[in-house]
DNA sequence: ATAGGGTTAG
């Protein structure tokens, strides 16, 4: 070696000795010192070694790391423990078990240090077989006594939902830390085991631990989560009282609950704290806040909150599209929501959901579908909730295909399982007039609640097959469900297809009765259907005025239909007066109330209806008849399974819809059953075989109306 | 070289 080159030698290393001992190297400076060790043979150094994994590793180059491991023979337990606790650190949870198991491979033996980081590994995938056998491997190497080990075993049973394992474990620690407790406490709160976890904390006293302010927020946090809002308040208000100064993460526990209740007046105030102790910029904070305003119903103060923020946050854009969806304010929802994909803000899958959400909730089912479309094409997976957000796009338009397609792909993401999902599907099929559908996907489902049931019950009443509803509200009891409001509601709807008056007014009673249900307006509306269905008009008048509280547009609607069917002048005049003022917009009042005039000659009256109609700028709207329509020619398109087109119309009948609640209105009925009768209607689409044929010949005439006019 | 609590979509 020359002079010079053993000068650079010496340079060198005294660089690389300078690069290893700080923790801050950088990812070239770290490259380069490798680089020189691999060529001047050091290698076999065990010391440098780890050091080397460890900066890769905290450089995020996992690829390296592993390399430079690869590059050792027989590398030792502190080499792979340092790997796997990067791993861990940095999320790379396959990563580290991958790790583990090739150091197991060799025949090391798992110590007190290295056990910790792969448990948490095992949290972070919540793969709790995984997590046993570690366990396992634990108590066998004779760590099972360790805290550390024993901490993170609590921590990853309760991330695997495993609360009772957790507390089993840390029933044997000797010495139960507050870090365990706090973690147990709010899993239980988290899972809605409220007086476990309200037990445990009460009891950490007794242990020997005092509650910390995490401990606290987990409480807080598992009290939101589980809908108790009343419990989180009363949580966070009592902390304060104790001489705990609530955090960023309190607040941002604690304001959703403040919101759900509508405390206003509270949400308020936790703002003032916000800013007087300087933790306004917390981006949980702010979106914690934007919730509550949004809530509360408080769309300006919600739009200042997210105005003065000081840094562009996803989390805070998804509580500002859902607040504005919450208070109906689609137009503007879909405007932020543009707006941020315009900034290279990164739109995730609650942002998609919740843009999705706002729209089939708001009458938007077509850009629901096509957002839906938007979604998996901007490469976001759609999840467990994305699906029964869109599914009532779906049903609202019968479009059965869009359905179909959102379920082939609940069963490919394997959350068809999820009572959710059951239930948007079951709710979805009825409505597109596929109730057998709905009953197998019940059938299907390997757990189920109280929605599913309602579910498959409200279909059966919107086909009008009320025995069938009957069958399963009581086999619904019997399987230990208690009915709620829901459950009456589609009992009562059922009764009122059918008829049934002494059923209805059976159940009617028996909600206050017997189950201890205060009968809501939807139940009222029921009864009105179903007295003014069968005639007693006066009766179901008197329903009306003998409410406990102010009827709205579905009574009085079901009122005016009712004298619609049974050409009742004076009560139809009535009833469409309460209309006229609660939803001066809705054509549809306006004509029930000309056929009522009409169905009595009285010309006159019904020639001033419409001229009512058209001086304020409203018309027909034939969208929603041919939904109707679509249903029933689904609902008889299913008892002809063997028609060999029935794919066909199917598809056309959906691709149809679309392009005509695009156009705004609908050319089919205006264009062909224009002049057709309902009762003829009907029999046009339940006529037998040349039923197809017609529905054909409509899709026809439509196709050529539609292709002509592109 | 180990550790616990947070917001927003049904």
């Amino acid at each position: 070696m020359t002079r010079q080159a053993l000068h650079q030698f010496n340079n060198f290393h005294h660089t690389i000795l300078n690069i290893l001992n700080s923790t801050a190297a950088s990812l070239s400076q770290t490259r380069q010192a490798h680089a020189h060790i691999l060529k001047t043979g050091l290698s076999n150094d065990s010391h440098l070694v780890t050091k080397f994994l460890s900066l890769y590793a905290n450089h995020l180059c996992f690829a390296d790391a592993t390399l430079v491991l690869d590059s050792v023979p027989e590398p030792n337990l502190f080499s792979f423990s340092t790997l796997i606790y990067a791993s861990s650190k940095h999320n790379r949870f396959n990563h580290a078990l991958r790790i583990f198991s090739r150091m197991l491979s060799q025949g090391l033996v798992p110590d007190s240090h290295v056990v910790p980081s792969v448990v948490k590994a095992c949290a972070g995938l919540a793969a709790l077989r995984t997590g046993q056998q570690v366990h396992g491997i634990a108590s066998v190497s004779g760590l099972a006594s360790d805290s550390f080990v024993q901490s993170s075993l609590v921590h990853m049973y309760i991330k695997c939902d495993k609360i009772r394992v957790a507390h089993k474990v840390l029933d044997t620690m000797p010495q139960p830390d507050v870090v365990a407790l706090s973690a147990l406490v709010a899993g239980y709160a988290r899972q809605g085991c409220v007086d476990e976890a309200k037990e445990l904390f009460d009891e950490m006293g007794d242990v020997g631990v005092e509650p910390n302010l995490v401990s606290w927020n987990g409480m807080i946090a598992g009290f939101n989560h589980s809908g108790l809002y009343s419990e989180a308040v009363l949580m966070l208000q009592k902390m304060h009282l104790r001489g705990f100064q609530p955090d960023e993460t309190s607040i941002s526990s604690g304001l959703p609950a403040v919101g759900d209740l509508e405390d206003l007046e509270m949400g308020v105030q936790i703002h003032g704290y916000v800013i007087k102790h300087g933790i306004g910029s917390d981006k949980y904070v702010v979106s914690a806040l934007i919730d509550m305003y949004g809530k509360c119903a408080c769309t300006s103060e919600m739009s200042q909150v997210f105005d003065d923020m000081n840094q562009m946050d996803i989390g805070a854009c998804n509580a500002l599209i859902a607040g504005l969806s919450r208070n109906c304010l689609t137009e503007n929802a879909l405007r932020v929501f543009r707006q941020i994909e315009g900034q290279g803000v990164e739109l995730n899958v609650m942002s998609w959901t919740s843009m999705i959400a706002c729209c089939s909730q708001n009458g938007k089912d077509i850009e629901a579908l096509e957002l839906f479309r938007e979604m998996q094409i901007a490469g976001v997976k759609p999840n467990s909730v994305t699906i029964p957000c869109l599914l009532p796009a779906c049903g609202n338009i019968a479009a059965l295909m869009h359905g179909k397609a959102a379920h082939c792909f609940s069963l490919r993401r394997e959350i068809s399982n999820d009572v959710y999902v059951g239930s948007a599907l079951i709710d979805m099929y009825a409505k597109c007039g596929r109730i057998q559908a709905s009953q197998h996907c019940f059938d299907g489902m390997p757990t189920r609640n109280l929605v599913c049931w309602n579910a498959i019950m409200g279909g059966y009443a919107m086909h009008g097959k009320a025995k069938e509803a009957m069958d399963i509200f009581h086999l619904m009891q019997r399987s230990g469900y208690k009915p709620d409001f829901v459950s009456f509601t589609c009992v009562l709807s059922a009764c009122s297809q059918s008829g049934l008056i002494e059923e209805g007014w059976y159940y009617f009673n028996s909600m206050s009765g017997e189950h201890g249900i205060e009968a809501r307006v939807e139940h009222y509306a029921c009864m009105v259907t179903l007295l003014g269905r069968a005639g007693k008009l006066e009766e179901a008048y008197s329903m009306i005025r003998k409410m406990p509280f102010k009827p709205d547009a579905c009574v009085w609607g079901a009122l005016l239909s009712s004298c619609r069917v049974h050409s009742n002048v004076s009560l139809g005049e009535a009833a469409a007066k309460k209309l006229f003022e609660l939803e001066p917009k809705n054509p549809g009042n306006y004509i029930l109330l000309s056929n009522i005039y009409a169905s009595k000659r009285m010309w006159n009256e019904v020639d001033r209806v419409r001229d009512t109609m058209k001086s304020m700028g409203l018309r027909k709207n034939p969208g929603c008849s041919w939904i109707e329509v679509k249903r029933k020619v689904h609902m008889l398109l299913a008892g002809d399974k063997a028609h060999p087109q029935m794919a066909q119309i199917i598809e056309k009948l959906d691709k149809l819809s679309m392009e005509m609640k695009k156009l705004g209105f609908f050319p089919i009925t205006n264009y062909v059953l224009q002049d057709v009768e309902e009762q003829d209607k009907e029999q046009i689409l339940c006529g037998h075989s040349e039923k197809l044929a017609v529905v054909f010949g409509i899709l026809n005439t439509h196709q050529g109306f539609s292709s002509s006019s592109n």
